[in-house]
DNA sequence: ATTATTTTTTACGGAAGCGTAATAATGCGT
DNA sequence: ACGCATTATTACGCTTCCGTAAAAAATAAT
């Protein structure tokens, strides 16, 4: 119950911009606009230099990955805790993920320029970006053991959770189709775990949504890496 | 040939550190130790704050997740290209890697506070930094996408490859145990893969060596992600 | 309502790789 | 040279997941 207050406060806006001292964040906040993610939208393209940032006040951006054999495969997400866009201060030539919206909700969006100057000028600004980045990379390294390691069901919960924490909602809408893609796999397979999971009372589904109905039973079935993730993102957060 | 000779010529410091500012390098080299990187050290252990950044002049590190169950994974590897410490700058409170020396070699290394004061000093040390940082981000993109995608025969000629790259030698030594932990697979595993590629006549292999034999054969064995991790890498450093 | 479309579910043979473990080869120490 | 320890290889049954594709169910369009 505490913990629901704290999330219903943090989702008021983006925990990074969240964490500035208020003069920056103001800051942030005028050089923004209020960004409405809206289901399967790409925000940015893999193989381009970011033109906007987006810091996610909730709702779920995927950073996925295409292989040129077909596959696509979802490396990272990224909500509330973050920022989608990490290039632009990085200095990269391009990115080579693209950034699609799977958990609808909204964001501050921020022009590439502003953002790189902001980042420039202000160590506190840069001090926190650079700690989700850490963090996200820490995220990305746990997918890379986590695809590696783990079966199909557990990283299925695992991702139903991370997708929940960020658009907190019990439904999270999408097709299994799409799923798929995201755990590069088959439909079919998807099916299959969804069914399991469904068996053992932890989440319902219908056409187009799955509910989680059993919160920690899912953490349960979810491997590690949930668990690892969460933590540090808490930590990044954390000043 | 020519590619040769840029080869020799960059391995004799770190690239990283060969692309900044003949002031600022020279500073890095006053304030590093020539430090030997003796196969199997650990030189940086995860769960804990890192003391030093090593930045390879020859060699091959890999970075090394161990997931509770047992199972270990290669998230990425850095050598001559890059450094290891990234958690210094990056402000991360602790980092999830091991880090272990694959391939001998000899690097600078210094001292956590050192660099942190340059990299806060010096913009250019900076920006240089950082770029590498997004490299290594994409290189464990593509190790999660590759590990969801792409079979064994291919990750262990990928596998080989950037190791050669980074030791710039022929032979690879090191057991296929130690190299089925580098892949998060089965000994058993790894070694009908290191047949397969021997049947092809790519490489030869002895007890606890492995040596290319037709480097471009082995290239078109090895999944796409050795050549997209190669490019993200010279895009980086190029200016 | 009926048809078309999208999404889910089921089916089946097959490949890759696992767990386990026994056997063979190699190299080291004395 | 001989025995010991490490490393490599082979074996076998089994599980998971793939490729392919057809059937069923849910929704949307006319």
């Amino acid at each position: 119950m505490t913990q629901e207050a704290e999330r219903a406060v943090a989702r008021e806006d983006n925990a990074l911009l969240a964490a500035l001292p208020t003069r920056e964040r103001n800051d942030a906040h005028r050089s923004s606009q209020l960004f409405t993610l809206e289901f399967g939208a790409k925000i940015l393209d893999a193989n381009t230099r970011s033109q906007h940032a987006y810091f996610p006040i909730r709702g779920a951006v995927s950073l996925i990955r295409t292989l040129s054999a077909g596959p696509t495969v979802e490396v990272g997400v990224v909500g509330n805790e973050g920022m989608v866009g990490i290039d632009i201060f990085m200095g990269a030539p391009v990115q080579l993920n693209d950034a699609v919206v799977q958990g609808e909700g909204s964001a501050w969006r921020m022009s590439a320029e502003h953002l790189l100057a902001r980042f420039q000028r202000n160590g506190e600004v840069q001090r926190q970006l650079l700690r989700f980045t850490n963090a996200f990379i820490t995220q990305v390294s746990q997918t890379a053991a986590c695809n590696r390691a783990h079966d199909m069901e557990a990283r299925l919960a695992r991702w139903l959770l991370m997708m929940q924490d960020r658009v907190a909602a019990p439904q999270i809408r999408m097709t299994q189709q799409f799923l798929a893609h995201m755990l590069g796999a088959r439909t079919a397979s998807v099916n299959e775990a969804v069914q399991k999971l469904e068996a053992a009372g932890v989440i319902g589904h219908r056409r187009q949504e799955i509910s989680v109905l059993d919160r920690s039973g899912l953490e349960g079935m979810a491997c590690e890496c949930y668990a690892i993730v969460c933590r540090v993102y808490e930590q990044a957060i954390l000043n």
